[in-house]
DNA sequence: CAACTAGTTTCATATTGTGGAAAAATGAGA
DNA sequence: TCTCATTTTTCCACAATATGAAACTAGTTG
């Protein structure tokens, strides 16, 4: 039949379905109702197919017959479309809805945070059972090297927003040396260490920002593979930092699910 | 041939077509990536249909396939089409235009946020010279209950879309007392509230949903009283949230301005 | 390793969408 | 009000196209 199919011809969908999307598509691009007949001229259809298309994307609501002007236009459907599309993509809320479900499963505190002006912040948390003694909450912001948080945004997140703290931090680590102090001095160090979590899927500390206590965190990752959001699970059994612990395995399972992209690039 | 159509059978579609639009809007409902064959179920289709529609559907980029996982989801198609399809909404055109300036004169951060299927999402919004930190973004859906912004669709909206979410966060105030709780318990409570945000004008919230940060908010109004959509002002300072105050007054004069009908019925 | 389960591709078939043309509907001018 | 011109909608015979079952892969679990 046809020699050589003319432009796109991806294989497997269905013809009258692209040509109907390519026809709504186009309906996306002017701001004002169209005529059957303008549309038509625009898509190079015929206008009865046209009109048959409009009719099925009318019962769907996608579209809206405008006035009695007969022209057609955008309608309700597309807009609510549209707007659960957008949901999709907002990580902290899909994440915080779960969290609660993560800290029984795991009986460890939760923490769900995001990269805001000063630093990790932690914008959600969920308390565990048996109660641990921090001093955080809302608002609280965690540091870059030194907390798990702090370094799951470190291994996956865009490190243009993350600069200027990270040098601030390193030069405090290296004057303080007095401190309990972290083995990170250098660029090297960190590089070895998230080089390690991508690894694993998974970034741990164990009681540094808060003695007695450690924690595991991992991100939660747009279609771009950044780090959107971290949650950190905070316990007191070293064993939990152990790559293949219970805690580990809820906790990426947990992070895997409501990514856009795999954590773990094995 | 058939006798007698069995069900919808609306005049003039496209079977096909009908198909393919019944399965992205059941698309639309969830907020999470779905598998084939879960879609393929709950529209009662069988998978090699889905998968057929699904390829078309990616090859428009109305869907991606989220992660290595191979689930679908809406995509940037999708969103495309709505924010298209919501910029044939006189009010939220208008009222978009209008955000920068409001947003300067005001020194705040404006969200402006329309009712989804999902709840009070934000669909444009304008980010103050003093940064405020916020996991806010395009596509966020604030709560009902503990937002502002929900808040004033509670106040000013039509109460049936509410329902079922109105429903589902009072449930989980009631339950979860151990966060930091809202005093929102009973239909009462709301009822109250809700008196006091239509006699001023405004809906606020401190620090509850995002800690350490206040915000108002105030309904653009259509000719029956409705609100289309919302204005958000977010910021740091409690005084932000006295009536009065000007960013109220700012607020209240730049709604009052795009609405219909007056939003203070004195 | 075998037995599942989930995802994708293939294929013969007739169901379904196609485009041209006819029929309504709409609108403008006289 | 009547006619002409344009746009929208309906009709129809034909074959192109979507269809569902089953085959084929790939990945998982016991």
């Amino acid at each position: 039949m046809d020699k050589d199919d003319e432009s796109d011809r991806q294989s497997g969908g269905i013809q009258s379905l692209d040509a109907a999307l390519k026809l709504l598509s186009a309906m996306g691009g002017y701001l004002r109702p169209m005529s059957l007949s303008e549309l038509a001229r625009d898509c190079g259809m015929p206008p009865s197919k046209v009109h048959r298309y409009l009719t099925s994307f009318l019962n769907a609501g996608l579209v809206v017959q405008a006035g009695k002007s007969g022209k057609y236009d955008l309608g309700e459907g597309a807009i609510a479309l549209g707007l659960a599309a957008l949901a999709r993509h907002d990580f902290v809320n899909r994440a915080s809805d779960a969290l609660p479900e993560l800290c029984l499963e795991s009986g460890l505190t939760v923490l769900l945070s995001v990269w805001g002006t000063h630093g990790a912040t932690v914008v959600r948390w969920e308390r565990a059972a048996t109660p641990t003694v921090t001093s955080m909450g809302l608002g609280t912001i965690l540091p870059l090297l030194n907390s798990a948080t702090g370094r799951a945004f470190l291994t996956w997140a865009p490190p243009a927003p993350l600069q200027a703290i990270r040098e601030a931090e390193l030069r405090a680590a290296r004057k303080a040396s007095s401190t309990v102090n972290s083995q990170l001095r250098t660029e090297q160090d960190i590089e070895r260490m998230t080089e390690t979590f991508r690894m694993r899927g998974f970034s741990s500390v164990e009681g540094r920002f808060i003695p007695g206590l450690v924690a595991i965190a991992a991100p939660i990752l747009d279609w771009q593979g950044r780090a959107q959001c971290v949650i950190t699970l905070i316990g007191t059994d070293p064993a939990v930092t152990e790559p293949g612990s219970d805690a580990v395995r809820k906790l990426i399972g947990f992070c895997e699910k409501l990514s856009f992209s795999p954590i773990i690039t094995g």
